[in-house]
DNA sequence: ACATAAAGTGAGTAATCACTTACAAAACTA
DNA sequence: TAGTTTTGTAAGTGATTACTCACTTTATGT
């Protein structure tokens, strides 16, 4: 790993943990064992390394909501769109805990990564001839970002939630 | 309104719109046209001023999660709670919008507001003789902290989505 | 009226903040 | 191998941070 990819590796990790304002570069670059300019050398900013690290988890999102977007039952996009949470790898729910507060306090972050989805989703409930299928795709959203709080946040087992939402579906 | 009260409100305005740690001692003095020092004479530090607005927010919250804790019957329980984030008063947004901020960067905010209506959702479904009673209230807080998030964040009206909620239960 | 306490101020404090700069080592290119 | 770019560092910079302190003003109780 190079020390550009510590780098950006250390402050996602700080980050996520103690959120971005209070995560000094410092902090940041006695832990990934670089000196602070350096920080400033690759990523311009704090901000800039923020962004950076942003850009990077976007891009490896899509690696997971991808295949949905690819799929052609509507009942199968709805359900792997509700198993979504689940199907995150642990390595990456650093990144999305970080989303999830900058979400909160940076309204620029408002994420754009489920876009695509939600519009998938649309489509799926309105060929099923739901009534309002802007809006359940909308429910679905919050599902999702139910499930991922269970499972970041509180930690707990979020398959048996799962269950119970897929069976409200009869999936 | 004395000028304790006035740091209170100012700091909880600030806090909620630009972060804990982001805002300033100093400017949470200018805004509230008091001197820095009066905030450490009141409060003691920054910490405590914080622990005060939770502390004066969740006694505020109460007052509208109490009504449906009196509440006999379980639909109407269920329908209330579902209802409650179209509910509150939009004074008191701001105060939420901080309480969701802290969820996410500082695990000691976990808010325990809604422990009590959860149980009472329980028991609801539980007398509506749902096969499990405690998942189902926990979708119920996932509902409220959708459509919370709809209001606070996006800011989009959340009456259409309650009302699709509200009838996947047939209420 | 007078003493005590509470409320309020303004000018400090050391520490920490994001960031810069001058310079050296390493890597790459010819 | 010589020249150039990239990567890296150490020691700073002024600004800002939460917080303190010596002091004055206002309120309160008898």
């Amino acid at each position: 790993m190079s020390k550009k990819e510590n780098i950006l590796f250390t402050a996602l990790a700080l980050f996520a943990s103690k959120g971005y304002d209070s995560t000094s570069t410092r902090q940041i670059a006695v832990e990934a064992s670089v000196s602070e300019g350096l920080i400033f050398r690759h990523f311009g900013s704090k901000e800039g390394l923020l962004n950076a690290i942003i850009v990077h988890g976007i891009s490896i999102s899509q690696s997971y909501i991808q295949p949905i977007l690819a799929l052609n039952n509507p009942k199968e996009v709805i359900k792997r769109s509700i198993q979504l949470p689940l199907s995150v790898p642990g390595e990456d729910h650093e990144f999305w805990k970080l989303l999830y507060t900058l979400k909160w306090q940076r309204s620029e972050y408002e994420e754009g990564a489920f876009d695509s989805l939600r519009q998938k989703l649309t489509h799926a409930f309105r060929s099923l001839a739901y009534q309002n299928p802007e809006l359940e795709a909308q429910l679905i959203e919050i599902y999702i970002d139910g499930l991922a709080t269970e499972i970041l946040l509180r930690k707990g087992d979020a398959q048996e939630l799962t269950q119970l939402i897929l069976n409200k579906y009869e999936l």
